[in-house]
DNA sequence: CCGGTTACTAAGCGCTTGCTTAGTTTCAAG
DNA sequence: CTTGAAACTAAGCAAGCGCTTAGTAACCGG
């Protein structure tokens, strides 16, 4: 992940790479847009969630709404790399299923106020933002449709309508991130393996 | 359903029922609601969209948050409705978790909007207010829950974790009003008989 | 020591917000 | 016709919004 690279502070060349304080800020801004919601979250309780002053954040970000796509972007980019390192840990179709919605359930809920920016605030994006995020969900749906149709051939799946399932899956791994709340009595992994199994009922022949 | 009820212009005897702007301005604001979200929502845009001024909104609503409120419970207490309507329609606990899911998958589609208050706007409401919610809402789970154990005990269902699956069962049903837009390939219907087919796949024993 | 760049703040500008106030129109009941 | 309640609007208020401006402090290459 690059936006997490050693947050250097003050280096010894001249390359700050992402900010010390860039970063604080985008923590801030998770909580409080995943606490609020993008419109109710005020760049004054962003800036002081972070310890700074209003005008600090534009130091760093153009506007509120460029902070809601970074962080958009980032946790896009995230989820995507993990549902296809899921994918790449197991050989069989069934195995690699599993793992997709495991790890993708789990991570809805251990993130979760990222995985909220994620997929209840992206639509409040600029149009021009949003397409470039919409290109980064096709492919996290594709990583699952594929999956699907090699079960399928494998004989292992059992898929009367592939799109639709591609969808079912996704929105129980996705419906996590409303519900979840922390210090609920399941933890994200025990979730992500309850999931994991449900998605293979789904599927089964 | 009574919310669409006669919608008496100038009734002949001076009980104007429930209100003819009254519910003029419920819809404009659900369509408000629904596109922007709660927040970036204004009581300009609600009265413009039922052709009124401003302050008219404040004959018939106490507040911006009461206008949520109504509209809240109004959609809470039909999506309980339809799901108890759903599960009274059949027999056995097979035949209602297909008629429950597949309705309450329809209703997320059909009306997608409201769907989206009730299921997304909600936690924005006052403690007070969310609590009248909260309980409507674990109506609705409980009706899911008891079929669930009905068919547990009949030995049609096989559910490890009994909580987990009431919960996955709705999810699927919920997130489609996170995805639906009107104009898309499936019809609600279609939807839901689909919807009611994975249900079943992921209880039968 | 200098000049320039970067990170930050205090103050505040212009605008929009939810909501109120004062006043008008409508209309049924007496 | 008069009265009074109800439905509505034009105008606007106080508060809060996103963001800018002007200025300060710290630092770095030369």
């Amino acid at each position: 992940m690059l936006s997490t690279m050693t947050a250097s502070r003050r280096p010894a060349t001249s390359r700050p790479a992402v900010g010390l304080t860039a970063h604080r800020l985008m923590d801030a801004a998770v909580d409080a847009f995943a606490d609020n919601g993008f419109h109710a979250t005020t760049t004054r309780d962003i800036a002081a969630r972070a310890n700074m002053s209003p005008a600090g954040v534009y130091v760093h970000f153009a506007s509120k709404q460029d902070l809601l796509f970074q962080l958009c972007r980032r946790g896009h980019v995230l989820a995507l790399e993990i549902v296809t390192t899921a994918r790449d840990g197991a050989q069989a179709p069934p195995a690699q299923l599993v793992a997709i919605v495991s790890a993708f359930a789990c991570w809805h809920a251990e993130q979760f106020r990222t995985a909220r920016i994620v997929q209840y605030e992206f639509p409040h994006l600029r149009p021009d933002h949003r397409d470039e995020i919409l290109d980064l969900r096709k492919q996290i749906d594709a990583v699952v449709r594929e999956v699907l149709q090699a079960g399928v051939a494998s004989g292992d799946f059992n898929v009367p309508d592939l799109a639709m399932t591609t969808l079912a899956l996704q929105s129980l791994a996705i419906d996590v991130a409303r519900w979840y709340e922390p210090g609920i009595r399941r933890t994200p992994q025990a979730i992500g393996t309850a999931y994991g199994d449900l998605a293979l009922r789904l599927v089964r022949a």
